[in-house]
DNA sequence: AGAATCAGTGAACGTCTGTACACCGAAACT
DNA sequence: AGTTTCGGTGTACAGACGTTCACTGATTCT
């Protein structure tokens, strides 16, 4: 980031690359992240402390305090955290739906619940934390969450606005059925995070949120004729 | 219970009724239920202290073992206590249903989400119980709520199938749709309980749940032809 | 080379936690 | 009547908690 030539003043490069000191910063402030998101998975946030997540990282208690002033702050960024994931997929389903947004309903979705699966076996502690802290986390924290998820639904209610059929939709209509579908989306990662390893049991979950999925969109389409 | 006359010693009538050592025991059960109740509404059960509830109760905390062996069962207490009134809550809508199975899909949804809203209305606390910690309680609890949801929906689903046009319906349908209606009713009455006392959101809650629910049912009667 | 910064240390504090134990006194049984 | 039962009490303890403070020593800046 400064001007100056090579600031390393390692000569040789056989040096294990000595660490600089934003960066070790960084390395544990990421300890503190996945141990606090590793601890809170029993239970809650709120069932954790500061001296446990100490431990877990192999610092001090006191030095949690170079990194976050409370056990709150820390959820809070844990909460940017799992939403910048949970973003990152949103922009992967959308841009397959994009890319062929004419026609075959069946195969977007198809494509949307894979890659949920896929994201939530990959970030799942990510998704087990917001679904977690959704309901039972600090104050600040819960509503940090909402907040959040308030906003991925206005986001789908504009993607579903380019899909072909929904040009008869209220603004009222756009807003349920996006909240119907982040809300049963947030259920089936919580019910593949409960499946585990049990690839039977997940690919059984992927099945029924497909059929789920489904049934909202023909619903939606159908439904304003069938008043 | 025993085959004695009347085992009240009390003579005349003005006495202020003596309670009995049972009901008096019922009593303080009832007290440590209620402030469990109220206490774990800040964050969860998980956050609630023996020493808490004994404070609020007015009794010494050793004197809680008299009633429970540890937090945790007093959860599995409170689990068995909200379901009851969850289906007391399903009976009455069941009820109606019955009454007149045929035909108006529309008032057969307006009736449940009132009656939904009715209840989580007086047993909000029961509900919020329920929402909150499936997701952070102590494990034990968190199994005893996945199962008993699991029950209601199979109770739904039986119930589903008494409504006309639902014959083509396969049991995986079943079992999907009324995972997909307890899902976004368990999230209704999450939001009408942030809602709190602002009637007019209140009512906007509302109308999503039977938009929502008409368009899963719409969905549902549909989808079978349209996939 | 010298000064400043700052992530991590370690001891100490007051408070809250769950649990053990012996005890009380009124209700309930015999 | 005498005895047992048992909800609730009071004291006590060891451990975990959040937070304070003065410190150290390597990295960074000048």
């Amino acid at each position: 980031m400064t001007a100056a030539g090579d600031p390393s003043p390692v000569a040789v490069g056989d040096a294990p690359r000595v660490e600089t000191r934003v960066e070790r910063k960084e390395r544990t402030r990421r300890a503190i992240l996945d141990a606090a998101l590793d601890l809170s998975g029993e239970t809650s946030l709120v069932g954790v402390s500061l001296r446990q997540v100490a431990k877990e990282v192999g610092i001090v208690p006191t030095g949690f305090y170079r990194h976050f002033d409370s056990i709150e702050s820390l959820g809070l960024a844990l909460v940017d955290e799992s939403f910048a994931s949970l973003r990152a997929m949103l922009r992967d389903v959308r841009q397959i739906d994009r890319q062929d947004p004419e026609k075959p309903f069946a195969s977007i979705v198809d494509h949307s619940v894979r890659v949920l699966a896929d994201h939530v076996e990959r970030q799942h502690q990510h998704f087990l934390f917001i679904a977690r802290e959704r309901a039972a986390g600090p104050r600040a924290v819960r509503e940090a969450i909402r907040h959040e998820i308030g906003l991925c639904e206005r986001e789908l209610a504009a993607d579903l606005a380019l899909l072909p059929g929904t040009t008869r939709w209220s603004s009222e209509d756009f807003r349920n059925i996006s909240n119907l579908i982040v809300t049963s989306m947030v259920a089936t990662a919580e019910a593949l995070i409960a499946a585990g390893d049990d690839v039977e049991a997940r690919e059984q979950i992927c099945a029924a949120a497909r059929t789920q999925l489904r049934m909202v969109i023909v619903g939606a389409l159908h439904w304003r004729a069938n008043v």
